[in-house]
RNA sequence: GUGCCUAUAGUGUAACGGUUAGCACUAGAGUUUGUGGAACUCUCAGUCUGGGUUCAAAUCCCAGUAGGCACCCCA
């Protein structure tokens, strides 16, 4: 084997992906932790579905044309030739798991609450990476407008408890096969009259995705929508029934909305309602789209299901729940912060710490400890570092004698306790 | 995919195109015989990568890469 390294190359982590070390860790299993516990309350039962799978999954769902197919998804080809994606959101794959698993012969419907990494190719700005976090509910297998309401609300009140605290619901409808393809037309034909103040960017829109067109930011195309026809006004009967049940239940339910016109979703295989949570920033006013989502009654076939299934589901972003400056620092249950910091001295002691510590374990007291140092002084320093409030000490003499020092760091007193009574002492004294 | 800004030890910073790239913190080792935020000594460690201009580049130019911000899009 010839070393012939001219450099060494320094290896970071991939573009856009990230290392999430101890506390910022615990921040998102904490998070985790909370929206699981609503989210059952709610209903939901927990699925978890592979990271990768079958690229068809996403193209045939999310659909070609859009963005997240054409330019942002990870595919790859295995040895065996297999042609396969790291997903771009939840949904695809649990509705994938439901068909399936053949989950209609359940009783209806099923709700899944999933959470766990997805993976854009995106440029990374504020909150937003390649590999990000989202907390995905979905229920599936009811076309009922209750539960367009239910997702809403469990989401809503996720977003609360993480500390949320100047939420609003958009909503909208885009209708269903019977009035879409009809409002579509409509909508193309006056684009068409306005093609001359309509800005390039949104002429090309016209022809892949026009329902796009309404949420653009371009100042000319704002303009021009204050007259486009809305979609509101054009669906159908059902459609129509359908919106005002779910706005009748948040109003109910004292969630505060707000009838989005323009309010589009970039995935294709969206129906009837669609949905964003937005928090606006208090001091900049900036809003900052935490969820989206919406009810999708044809992605079953799409997937393969000999049955249209209807379902309605909702996507939490983490990150920008958890880098937020209203984020409550959820931490999760399992996780104890030690208060005592353990010490030894002297090689007796050393060679029976790891038994000490176990004692500790078993008894469930968590501490920290230097135990690679021998030197008193700096341990006791670094414990006062990490502000500590106890310390234990096992040195020569108490090595010998089956004992420990308890030290109370505030005022400096400690007293030696036989190690059998130890458990007993600290449970009392902490 | 596009545009603008940025890049010096682990972190924060300094160096008119001209000595051996300086300082602080952090980290590690040690000293003070088993009791506190300390002191002292020592050590590790850097100009993102690749080209170019120049007698001379951390410094100027180009490209790449990464980061930030915005756009596209989206959570």
């Amino acid at each position: 084997m010839e070393n012939k390294k001219p450099k060494k190359r320094q290896l970071t982590s991939v573009k856009g992906m990230r290392d999430i070390i101890d506390d910022q860790y615990y921040q998102f299993q904490g998070f985790f932790e909370k929206a699981q516990e609503i989210a059952l309350y709610y209903g939901f039962k927990p699925i978890e579905t592979p990271i990768v799978e079958h690229e068809d999954v996403f193209t045939s769902s999310i659909g070609i044309g859009t963005d997240i197919i054409d330019k942002e998804m990870y595919t790859l080809k295995t040895k065996g030739g297999d042609h396969l994606a790291l997903r771009p959101e939840h949904t695809a794959g649990i509705m994938r798991s439901y068909i399936e698993n053949g989950m209609q012969a359940l009783p209806q419907p099923v709700m899944f609450y999933s959470y766990g990494p997805v993976f854009r190719h995106d440029n990374p700005q504020k909150g937003r990476y390649r590999q990000f976090w989202q907390f995905d509910m979905d229920v599936i297998g009811s076309d009922k407008s209750i539960l367009d309401a239910l997702v809403i609300k469990t989401a809503w009140t996720i977003l609360s408890e993480a500390g949320a605290t100047n939420l609003s619901v958009e909503i909208n409808s885009i209708g269903d096969k019977e009035c879409r393809s009809g409002y579509i037309k409509e909508l193309v034909s006056y684009y068409k009259k306005n093609i001359n103040s309509l800005p390039a960017i949104d002429r090309e829109r016209l022809k892949t995705n026009p329902l796009r067109i309404l949420d653009s930011k371009e100042e000319k195309t704002i303009e021009i929508n204050q007259n486009a026809p809305e979609t509101l006004s054009h669906l159908c009967p059902s459609c129509k029934k359908h919106f005002k049940e779910v706005l009748e239940y948040l109003e109910e339910t004292e969630i505060p909305y707000s009838i989005n016109k323009c309010l589009v979703r970039g995935l294709s295989y969206y129906t009837r309602t669609v949905i964003e949570i937005v928090e606006e920033d208090k001091e900049t006013g900036k809003k900052m789209t935490m969820t989206a989502g919406g009810r999708y009654d044809y992605l079953g076939k799409q997937l393969g299901s000999k049955k249209d299934v209807a379902a309605v589901g909702i996507s939490i972003g983490v990150d920008r729940i958890v880098e937020s400056s209203w984020f409550a620092k959820l931490s999760p249950r399992i996780i104890k912060k030690p208060k005592i910091y353990f010490i030894q001295l002297g090689f007796d002691a050393k060679l029976k710490s790891l038994n000490v510590i176990e004692i500790l374990r078993k008894g469930k007291i968590p501490i920290a400890q230097s135990i690679s140092k021998d030197n008193l002084g700096a341990q006791l320093a670094t414990a006062e570092k990490l502000g500590m409030g106890y310390a234990i000490i096992f040195g020569q003499k108490e090595a010998l004698e089956g004992s420990v020092i308890f030290r109370d760091m505030s005022n400096r007193s400690q007293e030696t306790i036989k190690l059998p009574k130890l458990l007993e002492y600290i449970k009392k004294i902490t």
